[in-house]
RNA sequence: GCCCCCAUCGUCUAGAGGCCUAGGACAUAGCCCUCUCAAGGCUAAGACAGGGGUUCGAAUCCCCUUGGGGGUACCA
């Protein structure tokens, strides 16, 4: 049985990338049966921020990516914050000590400094070797207790450290261009690389996936888990993910210059006001909590993110969730960097919206509605009438559940916000308004008031008039919605029913 | 500086020496459909970074160059 983990560290808000490679994680576990594991990297007490935690959570929550073990529901090798396991890396860092694999450096970081200028400038590696290496581990033990201080790993000589990558392939790196890492800080709290691996022997890591720029770290690793007497996990390294147009590597720093004017306004067009955005600054378009709020099913981002990376075959983009479990593998997973781009996220969101049952289609729109204030809480029965019914009438143009407000809008406002460009354009064009005048005993008389037998209505009115359907269906549509897109304008009149399209008729005719 | 990794349309990718005149998808453009906008249909444009080998034959294997990325921390 294998088992994956995902270990995150809360310094930051989750960007997509590090989704993306917890995804190929769950894949992989779930593609082999096995346990997938969830574990905080929260060593760095400096960096970390406990509040950064809850959204990770929710994103994994949100996209259906359960974990087996970890934060809220424990498991077997508890706990999984490494925070609180702190006894464990000092009781490993003393075996290593007392085996003679690590010893204390009581060298200063202004010292350490000095000796990496000296090397840079001398163009050499620096690769630092503390006066202790040789000292014999008795005595590095002693000297531990006496005065503890940092602790460094005894990279060993004249060796090459081996990574048969299930990604990357057979990479090498020659020991000796590995400086002795620190695996203890003064102050006793272990170091990632050292932590990481303690972790991974401990909860019985089987497969080590995680992202590129952890594949030199892993050549400081391999030494550490034969000294530890440990079997090798497996290892996968995934290409980065770059920003949008950008071959910089998308990095949780510096996040908030994806929150551009255009995504910002976006966001401002679903009801956010600019305090509600600057209070979250996990809103921005290379995190999974931003497709959230922006109504994307969690579905396509997964398979977005899925095949980002990775590909089925030679055609196939539309993979669902069971479909991609089925035939995921580490083989078929990309050796090279991928762009992030958000053009084929929205493509897919739409592909899986055309898919959404209509009950869940009501459910899933309902919360922009309320947010928007346009619907009440909870909707009345006569709401989520009409609610299905401007659905059922949006067919597909509806990609996100905030598009809802988009073509929804007309129907849940008391009155239309009459777009002054369309008014202009359609309204006050010459005649336009005589057109729509005579159309409206038409309306009074008519017999039925649905779709079909307003479409019939139209167009033996124009044939009567010699009209051209559009010299009646473009001021009609602006006087009842105010804009000049929308559903089909013979739903939209029949959603509205007859009182009310007359009565923003009459709106519309005092603006012209 | 030193080490490691990577390199196919703008983007995601297919491609395991002949199926390649390099395939698909997103985006772009045009046309069709049409009451607008979507959706749909059709079409167009668009790539093997460069140079050397190996081979009858290279996008595919090897080397070099170039370009890009990552690491080089008492960050993860």
């Amino acid at each position: 049985m294998i088992r994956t983990r995902f270990a995150p560290s809360p310094t930051g808000y989750l960007h997509i990338g590090g989704v993306r490679t917890a995804l190929f994680n769950w894949l992989l576990t779930h593609r082999h049966g096995g346990k997938f594991i969830l574990r905080i990297d929260d060593t760095d007490t400096e960096r970390n921020r406990p509040e950064a935690l809850q959204p990770i959570l929710d994103g994994f929550r949100w996209l259906g990516l359960n974990w087996d073990e970890g934060p809220e529901i424990g498991g077997p090798c508890a706990p999984y914050f490494q925070s609180q396991r702190s006894e464990r890396y000092t009781v490993a860092a003393m075996q290593l000590l007392e085996t003679g694999d690590a010893y204390p450096d009581y060298m200063t970081k202004e010292e350490l400094e000095a000796d990496r200028k000296a090397a840079e400038a001398a163009k050499r590696p620096y690769i630092h070797r503390g006066p202790h290496r040789h000292t014999p581990a008795s005595e590095c033990v002693r000297l531990y207790r006496e005065k503890p201080t940092t602790l460094r790993f005894k990279i060993p000589l004249g060796q090459e450290s081996i990574v048969e990558d299930l990604i990357c392939g057979h990479c090498v790196q020659k020991t000796d261009l590995i400086g002795d890492p620190v695996i203890l800080r003064v102050d006793g709290r272990p170091l990632y690389n050292f932590a990481s691996v303690i972790d991974d022997v401990d909860m019985k890591i089987t497969h080590v996936i995680r992202a590129r720029e952890h594949l030199s770290n892993t050549y400081v690793q391999v030494p550490m888990f034969a000294a530890l007497g440990a079997e090798l996990p497996k290892f996968g390294h995934v290409p980065v993910i770059n920003e949008p147009n950008s071959n910089k590597k998308l990095s949780k720093r510096d996040m908030k210059k994806f929150l551009t004017p255009e995504i910002r306004a976006k966001l401002h067009a679903i009801g956010w006001t600019d305090e509600q955005i600057e209070s979250r600054d996990d809103l921005n378009p290379v995190t999974v909590a931003f497709y959230r709020e922006m109504g994307y099913l969690p579905a396509a981002v997964v398979n977005y993110l899925g095949r980002l990376g990775w590909s089925l075959d030679d055609k196939t983009e539309f993979i669902p969730l069971d479909q991609m479990i089925a035939n995921f593998g580490l083989e078929r997973v990309n050796d090279s960097p991928a762009r992030f781009d958000p053009d084929k996220l929205y493509w897919l969101a739409g592909e899986y919206m055309k898919l959404l049952p209509m009950p869940e289609k009501v459910q899933g729109c309902i919360p922009f509605l309320r947010r928007a204030g346009m619907i009440a809480d909870p909707p009345s029965p006569a709401e989520l009438v009409k609610l299905g019914r401007v659905l059922e009438a949006s067919g597909d143009r509806i990609k996100l559940f905030s598009d809802v407000l988009i073509y929804g809008g007309p129907f849940f406002r008391n009155d239309p916000i009459y777009d002054e460009k369309a008014v202009t354009k359609k309204l006050k064009k010459a005649g336009a308004a005589d057109v729509l005048r005579g159309f409206v005993p038409r309306l009074q008389a008519a017999e039925q008031f649905d779709a079909p037998a307003l479409e019939k209505l139209l167009h033996d009115y124009c044939a009567e008039k010699n009209l051209k359907a559009g010299d009646l269906v473009h001021p009609l549509r602006v006087a009842v919605t105010g804009v000049e897109v929308g559903i089909g304008l013979f739903d939209t009149l029949a959603i509205l029913g007859r009182e009310e399209t007359l009565r923003r008729i009459d709106m519309g005719l005092k603006l012209g």
